[in-house]
DNA sequence: GGAATGATGTACT
DNA sequence: GTACATCATTCCG
């Protein structure tokens, strides 16, 4: 699956969807289906952390396809975001929603709750639930210990794609894309 | 140095 | 539906 990820942001975001992303070996092994994506691209996209080059922030981004971009934000939630596309372009896709799979009781303890719906139904919430910490900004995926398997989608489903959620600016670009009627995707 | 601003989540009305 | 917690980063002067 690495290869893919020297694609585009807008081209990577759709196929991840039903990929299987994972945290942490053994019995605390998270792991959940990729169920909503939003895409950044490398340019014209004013909402992307990327659009006014690299800083210390979103140094990571600027990795090549492949990598973690982990950041802060409002003060108190991770986002996690896997890089696509060449080294030195700038381009993203960030994991909106997981549909829980394993290491569901880790989930909740890390959470405080005990609906699963709650898990994973947003950015910051399933980097909670996974582990996810800001130190693993800027990891390779394929060699640490998040990782993201290959996944197909279930018979039947669809994708649906959409204007992006949260952001001011680029607010008509048609950039998340979700699997439709998946009860785990955010909102 | 100071102020504004988030790729959000939760609680409350 | 609205309010707000909470702070690193960024931008402006």
């Amino acid at each position: 699956m690495d290869g893919l990820f020297l694609a585009g942001a807008e081209q990577v975001a759709p196929q991840l969807l039903g990929a299987i992303l994972s945290c942490g070996d053994g019995p605390t092994r998270c792991a959940g289906r990729i169920v909503e994506t939003e895409a950044y691209l490398p340019r014209g996209d004013p909402a992307s952390h990327a659009f006014r080059g690299a800083t210390a922030r979103n140094a990571s981004m600027f990795l090549a396809g492949g990598h973690a971009y982990v950041y802060r934000i409002y003060g108190m939630h991770l986002c996690f975001n896997v890089v696509t596309g060449e080294e030195g372009v700038g381009e993203a896709v960030l994991i909106r929603a997981l549909e829980p799979l394993e290491g569901l009781e880790q989930m909740a303890q890390r959470r405080g709750t005990r609906s699963t719906r709650a898990l994973c139904s947003g950015p910051g919430k399933l980097t909670q639930s996974l582990g996810i910490e800001h130190e693993d900004d800027g990891v390779l995926l394929s060699a640490g210990h998040i990782r993201i398997a290959p996944g197909a989608l279930r018979p039947g489903e669809r994708i649906a794609q959409g204007p992006r959620i949260g952001v001011s600016k680029a607010a008509e670009l048609e950039l998340r894309f979700w699997l439709e009627d998946n009860a785990f995707v955010s909102r």
